[in-house]
DNA sequence: CTCACTGCAAAGTGTTTGCAACGTT
DNA sequence: AACGTTGCAAACACTTTGCAGTGAG
């Protein structure tokens, strides 16, 4: 854990306990939070932590590249500690996120926006919309 | 323009002035524009429609699929009636989106996270966030 | 000791809703 | 004539802000 206090300080963020509590918890979790989910799951341990704290650090957090915020068309933002290049799939029914790696390669692409288009890409989002598995196999019942 | 018309009853939505005027204008543009940017681009024509009739609107043609809603990131959504599948590249700097065809071939990722995951995608969004080739020259000077 | 950060409450902003009047079918 | 749609204003939900008090460096 100590490696989160060294990037918030590589980033000339103070370390406070709930940037590290946030952060902590971002980098744990593949679940993709939302500002309230965050909220709710510090809650027990930080009971003085406020909504707007959780705001602010996100934003922060955000500004240095520390963590990435998404849109999944939902009318909250969720974020993710994982830096590697992946998609996300949004199941529509039961609004879990799930991974993607592989299959995917974006290096031509982001080669021919910019020699064909002069267009620098500095971030991508790739968001599949649908049914996951579990969904599907329930509904079947 | 007949045609507009028709998507609207083939959808059992009636045609007012007020759908046809939003649905065409949308038809029109590549633009990719928000409700704000709707609503003042027909204000002039249509002084008396208001906001919430933008936001019903394009509510009801997204729901029929007949418009795309996406999200960028920015604090509103924005929209579009292009139907084909292509990539949006926003530039962080003005703000435009442009459409990008080609080079991204995703039917073989579909295939593979229905097999391999058992997700069937519906829809999805393939978003490129950064510098465009105007932005980058006008700041060269 | 200083200045960035926190927590609270209030304000802001995009979006939705309730409802009476309206207009398409 | 019936019922979906419009327009207005009020309500909503997520997010941001102002500011006094706090605490990391």
């Amino acid at each position: 854990m100590n490696k989160l206090a060294e990037n918030l300080k590589a980033n000339r963020l103070k370390v406070t306990p709930q940037r590290l509590a946030i952060y902590s918890y971002l980098a744990s979790t593949n679940e993709h939070p939302t500002v309230e989910t965050i909220y709710n799951h510090l809650k027990e341990d930080y009971p003085a932590m406020s909504l707007a704290t959780v705001y602010k650090t996100v934003a922060s957090l955000r500004d240095c590249h520390l963590i990435r915020e998404f849109n999944l068309g939902e009318d909250c933002n969720r974020y993710d500690a994982n830096s590697d290049v992946h998609a996300h799939l949004l199941c529509t029914k039961c609004h879990r996120v799930f991974d993607y790696y592989g299959d995917i390669d974006l290096k031509h692409v982001i080669y021919r926006l910019k020699t064909d288009f002069g267009f620098e890409t500095s971030a991508l989002d790739m968001n599949f919309y649908g049914i996951c598995d579990d969904c599907k196999n329930n509904n079947d019942k």
